[in-house]
DNA sequence: GCATTAAGTCTTG
DNA sequence: CAAGACTTAATGC
């Protein structure tokens, strides 16, 4: 959780980091000057702990470059991935929700700067930051919509189905445009996938194999490009 | 239709 | 070379 992450506030922040950050862009830069001034930066590599689910939520969290993975761990031990974050969003939000602790795990999914602040600062935020809170509930709610389409995914989808639906929305929300399709922008390996889908990696690791016959992906160790996303959206639809 | 087991290869540090 | 990522086939519910 404390891993190599250069804890010096990054010089002196600009404070065009932030201005063209929806819950930031409605303000006047004497209060980016003062949210800077009380953010501490920090830049980490893949694959640090952010903070974990049960720890009391001392901090919040701007995600300025990078991605984190949110997850939980289940009583027999089993990771499961409940969401990605993209860059420009807040995260470690407790207090938004109504919590003293987080309620997942959160770590980097690829190289990250990340600003955060003391939670005591959060109504201070919400009542003197115009745009702030309302860009919250947006933030907030937009990841409770996901949550549920997952969970009805889970409920009614086949495994194919539901492997399809779950990368198509990790190239819509962090993909990254290549030669031949759209790359997932940071390292995922099957069994993440398998933890974002709740099957296997050898079942995963079948379905890629499958579709990359049939042209609508091209995978290799870490990385996956979708080729063919409309063919995928068939598959996700469908029941074959 | 899928998990599990098991037995392997290939890649990376 | 060891560890991790990945593949494939067999078996069983």
């Amino acid at each position: 959780m404390e891993n190599q992450s250069e804890h010096k506030s990054l010089a002196r922040l600009d404070e065009s980091l932030l201005t063209h950050i929806p819950p930031f862009s409605r303000l006047k830069d004497f209060q980016i000057r003062e949210i800077l001034d009380h953010a501490i930066a920090r830049r980490c590599a893949e694959g640090v702990t952010v903070f974990t689910e049960g720890d009391p939520a001392e901090r919040f969290y701007m995600l300025l470059d990078g991605y984190i993975r949110v997850l939980r761990i289940t009583p027999a031990g089993e990771q499961v991935i409940s969401l990605h974050i993209p860059s420009g969003q807040l995260f470690g939000i407790a207090k938004a929700i109504g919590r003293d602790t987080y309620p997942a795990t959160a770590i980097t999914a690829s190289e990250a700067i990340i600003l955060s602040w003391p939670t005591t600062m959060w109504d201070h935020f919400v009542a003197d930051y115009e745009g702030f809170s309302s860009e919250t509930y947006k933030v907030v709610g937009q990841r409770m919509g996901e949550i549920n389409m997952r969970v009805v995914e889970m409920a009614t989808q086949q495994v194919e189905q539901r492997v399809a639906n779950t990368l198509l929305r990790l190239v819509e929300q962090t993909g990254r445009k290549v030669k031949d399709g759209i790359e997932v922008d940071f390292s995922i390996t099957r069994q993440d996938l398998s933890e974002m889908t709740a099957t296997t990696l050898h079942t995963i690791s079948r379905l890629l194999s499958a579709w990359e016959k049939k042209g609508l992906v091209k995978s290799r160790r870490k990385h996956i490009v979708v080729s063919d996303a409309d063919g995928l959206v068939v598959l996700g639809q469908h029941h074959a």
